[in-house]
DNA sequence: CGATGCTA
DNA sequence: TAGCATCGG
């Protein structure tokens, strides 16, 4: 929903390869969200194989990771924690409606595209096999106990990741200081959004910026009509905070918990830990899934060159600082 | 989306 | 070999 932020944060495009030997956090739900909606076939199913397993996805991962090695980049992927998602409420309704798909999904192809794109059914039946498929690589992968955008910027403020990748700006509301999204490895650029450059040009705080959304709006909080971001910005400065504007505008809505997610998220201590690729193994499960061994081949080599290359590199550079 | 194939 | 179209087998 961070798109509201849009009109307020500084952002810039960058080379990759700026990002070279960074760790980076990456919003593992968006990019599963982004691939199974984009990776399609013709009638608009996501790609599946013999068994009606869905494909997309792991085609998807597969060539990330292997251009973000190319890159010298190594991502640590954070996945959300909780299938009921406080968002939007699943009810029993829901619920009944997805079993009802599920159930029906190896008869009908229309029901697959839907259910491939319902965030629900995703996280139920779809994550925890991708979060294997991720860990063939040595890539570090966490299921954090909430907001993905929460615990993918505690890596980085803790130091253990230098950025998050993700498509919205939520991150920038949990304190992250930098926000990478719409690369195109074919041009080898990507958008960062600094959230310090973004506080210095207006001079507010990150608590203002929260505060401004609370405004406007976020996925806590509907906002409030008429706010928008030049109006929501220039009340935030001329009060100060969200507090004087409720007093100044009779607002009774309980604003201080929709701060709190952002000021104080719930997430967990972890130390990503990385390790060779995997070939044999990654090979294996892209043919169980499908995949032709001509592309598997290719993208393997690929992959394992740009380990190399990572390696060859970091030891360098360690030497060179030791 | 990113890879692959086709055309000139 | 770049630029466009189509495939994901």
């Amino acid at each position: 929903m961070g798109t509201k932020l849009k009109d307020i944060v500084n952002i810039k495009t960058i080379k990759l390869r700026e990002l070279g030997l960074k760790t980076l956090a990456v919003d593992g739900c968006n990019l599963l969200f982004k691939y199974t909606s984009k990776i399609k076939t013709k009638q608009n199913y996501v790609i599946q194989d013999r068994l009606g397993r869905p494909k997309s996805h792991l085609q998807g991962f597969f060539y990330f990771i292997i251009n973000l090695f190319e890159r010298k980049i190594k991502p640590v992927f954070v996945f959300d924690g909780i299938p009921l998602d406080t968002k939007r409420n699943y009810g029993k309704k829901e619920l009944k409606r997805i079993n009802f798909l599920f159930k029906q999904y190896k008869r009908s192809d229309e029901n697959k595209s839907k259910l491939f794109r319902n965030k629900f059914f995703l996280y139920k039946f779809i994550i925890e096999d991708l979060m294997d498929f991720i860990r063939l690589f040595g890539i570090p992968v966490i299921r954090g106990p909430s907001e993905g955008e929460a615990q993918a910027t505690r890596l980085v403020k803790e130091k253990l990741a230098y950025g998050v990748i993700s498509s919205d700006y939520d991150c920038l509301l949990y304190g992250c200081p930098r926000i990478y999204k719409n690369w195109s490895f074919k041009r080898d650029i990507i958008e960062f959004i600094s959230l310090n450059d973004t506080l210095d040009t207006h001079k507010i705080t990150n608590e203002q910026l929260i505060d401004i959304s609370i405004l406007m709006g976020n996925d806590y909080f509907p906002g409030y009509k008429g706010f928008g971001p030049v109006k929501s910005l220039k009340e935030i400065k001329k009060f100060g905070n969200i507090f004087e504007i409720k007093k100044e505008y009779n607002l009774n809505d309980d604003l201080n918990s929709i701060r709190n997610i952002f000021l104080n998220p719930y997430t967990v201590s972890f130390n990503p830990k990385y390790q060779a690729p995997n070939p044999a193994v990654i090979s294996e499960y892209l043919v169980n899934r499908d995949f032709s061994p001509k592309r598997i081949k290719k993208g393997i080599s690929r992959l394992m060159n740009a380990y190399k290359n990572i390696m060859i590199k970091q030891t360098t550079i360690n030497q060179y600082f030791q």
